[in-house]
RNA sequence: GUGUCCGUAGCUCAGCUGGAUAGAGCAACGGCCUUCUAAGCCGUGGGUCGGGGGUUCGAAUCCCCCCGGGCACACCA
């Protein structure tokens, strides 16, 4: 469906092809003058020079050819050149008639819908999830909901850390502690056990000790790097311990990626990618892409063009092991040769870009990818508490997430609570969590993904202003309305929508037909905060309506149902912007 | 040191391809609940857009220099 700054460009433009001009002077751009006008165009001034005319002149010219048209309430011509543009109410109203009759509301959907893999969580096995991991998870979980929306086909996959020394380390540690379990027997040649021998709290303590240890202890570490190599070599009863390790730490993982309404397609890790690694090896030396250097395998990148040199891309360490990279690019030579699609993209912390930028440069070289596959780098930064350095708990460490996310759903109990007395428990449960994701998503995800940001849990909880709450309480609002009209017998979905009359009922509409903009913006540039700053706004738009009409007591029958159909579409609106960011309105709060 | 990102109101941030008096939220102050949820609405005050130069009819936006800060810079992930 085309934008309604793309159809008024149009007449604009052939209205300075009429008077005389080049049609590419009448480009509109939305208004930054809301009190005097809607849309502006600044082509006469543009166009000044090279006809040496005065701008205004130009100007008053595109202004008469375009009196009279349908599209417009008015078209004038301002001081040093503007044209000053207000659609026809009208038009607005059969926009978005036409706009409600589309698929996804108007978002454009291309003929052939490209594949993409995006790559986000990146959990490590047997840690806990920290609040360093909620950036990648709303983030990429947005994304993934935007880039389906705008008719891609996308697989989510969540990439854990499940295969390098931190495995060793753990199997070490249950090793001293455990040195009877058949894990370790070396003559064990049945069955292990089917039930892993520790819990997922048992489990997250084990790492953090094991890891202290090896700091200190060099026999220790070496005994844990031994490990490593002995299990990624196939040792039978690391293999089965570690096997045990993955279901305890997944099983758990789901239950958290779940509470925060992230969802992947793939639970793959490190370790799916183990046996890939020799081949994809020797495919590089084969082909004369890898060389040794300094006693390490590497791929150069470097290009000419480059302000400062960029590293070789390391494939096997001097030791002969493998290392992050290699474990990247055999995932990318997996995901081609799996899915084929065009795409891939990786949400990942942005101080890791340079490292990324190897990695994409020697897929590329060394053809893992095909010239025109796409790799989108989504580097997001960090979340400091309000001291501006990384986010700490008062004790100093770094919180856990699901600790986080309950103290924030404690506190939105007791506002639900206190606001509805005669809620029940399950439901003031179900919706203080509802508000507490809509609070922790919408606080991150309405700053650009690449900045720094400050998470305020005093913010967060005092849901004023532009946050996820607002937004949530602007929906209900509307179904609360919409629901007490459906008491009366009638159908909010079948109300038809009458042309705007006063002015913040036409802002609301106006605002309501920019939708697929702020989607296929969010989708092309891979950020998720243009929605919010879509929704947001539109929230305003609604609120100030709200606020000077009278919907249900509207005695003129046509224009309450005009009301309705304009609450309703709002509604609708809202609550795919919302799903796009990955958070869901509850219907009272 | 090199590269890179950033510096906008007291605080946290928007500002799309350069355009008319630079916008929100919080904080401050003043109004609005017998009527659809006041987690709301309306209004007031608050800014040499880090500094300097340049391009342009026009610069927060593009170019150069300087100051200040974050981050990264092959055998960690």
């Amino acid at each position: 469906m085309k934008k309604v700054i793309d159809l008024i460009s149009k007449e604009v433009a052939d209205a300075f092809e009429a008077a005389g001009y080049e049609s590419r002077l009448g480009r509109v751009t939305l208004s930054n003058r809301p009190d005097l006008c809607e849309y502006q165009c600044n082509g006469a001034m543009a166009g000044a020079k090279e006809y040496h005319k005065a701008p205004f002149m130009i100007a008053d010219e595109v202004a008469e050819k375009l009196q009279g048209n349908e599209m417009f309430e008015s078209v004038e011509s301002v001081k040093p050149g503007f044209l000053n543009i207000k659609v026809s109410r009208d038009f607005v109203r059969q926009y978005i008639v036409k706009m409600m009759h589309e698929k996804k509301l108007g978002v454009e959907q291309p003929g052939h819908a490209p594949e993409f893999i995006i790559d986000y969580g990146g959990p490590n096995v047997a840690k806990p999830l920290h609040v360093g991991h909620l950036r990648s998870a709303v983030i990429g979980e947005s994304l993934k909901r935007i880039l389906r929306y705008t008719g891609h086909k996308v697989t989510g996959d969540i990439h854990m850390g499940d295969w390098g020394l931190q495995m060793g380390l753990i199997i070490t540690e249950l090793h001293h502690q455990h040195p009877e379990l058949p894990y370790f027997d070396e003559n064990h040649t049945g069955p292990y056990p089917k039930e892993a021998p520790f819990t997922i709290s048992e489990l997250e303590k084990i790492y953090p000790e094991a890891s202290g240890k090896s700091k200190e202890d060099e026999a220790y570490k070496a005994e844990a790097m031994e490990a490593t190599k002995q299990l990624q070599n196939g040792n039978r009863g690391y293999r089965a311990l570690w096997h045990h390790i993955l279901d305890v730490s997944v099983t758990d993982l789901k239950k958290n990626y779940k509470n925060l309404n992230v969802d992947f397609d793939l639970w793959r890790g490190e370790s799916d990618v183990h046996e890939v690694i020799p081949g994809m090896v020797e495919y590089m030396k084969q082909h004369g892409y890898a060389h040794e250097s300094q006693g390490a395998l590497v791929v150069d990148v470097a290009e000419e063009t480059d302000a400062k040199e960029i590293p070789p891309c390391m494939i096997l360490k001097s030791d002969g092991a493998s290392l992050y990279n290699t474990t990247d690019l055999a995932t990318i030579q997996q995901r081609m040769d799996e899915f084929h699609p065009d795409g891939l993209v990786y949400v990942v912390d942005k101080r890791q870009e340079l490292y990324f930028t190897q990695v994409f440069r020697c897929a590329r070289k060394t053809k893992l990818v095909l010239p025109e596959t796409e790799l989108h780098f989504v580097g997001f930064g960090t979340m400091n508490g309000k001291d501006g350095k990384p986010f700490k708990t008062r004790q100093g460490g770094v919180p856990r997430l699901e600790n986080l996310i309950a103290e924030i759903d404690e506190q939105m109990y007791g506002r639900i609570k206190e606001g509805n007395p005669e809620i029940t428990e399950e439901e003031a449960r179900k919706t203080a969590h509802q508000v507490a994701l809509s609070a922790i998503k919408y606080g991150d995800l309405s700053n650009q993904p690449s900045k720094d940001y400050v998470f305020d849990i005093e913010k967060f909880t005092s849901f004023e202003g532009d946050t996820g709450p607002y937004i949530l309480y602007t929906i209900v609002r509307i179904k609360s309305i919409l629901a007490k009209y459906e008491q009366e017998g009638k159908s909010a979905k079948q109300a038809l929508l009458n042309a705007p009359g006063s002015d913040t009922e036409k802002s609301l509409m106006l605002q309501l037909t920019k939708f697929a903009d702020s989607v296929e913006s969010a989708s092309r540039e891979l950020m998720p905060n243009r929605i919010c700053a879509y929704i947001y706004e539109l929230s305003n738009d609604f609120n100030s309506f709200y606020h000077e009409t009278k919907i249900l007591t509207e005695p003129d029958q046509d224009k309450k149902e005009g009301y309705i159909a304009l609450l309703y579409i709002t509604l609708k609106v809202l609550e795919t912007g919302i799903d796009l960011l990955g958070f869901t309105a509850p219907d009272r709060m």
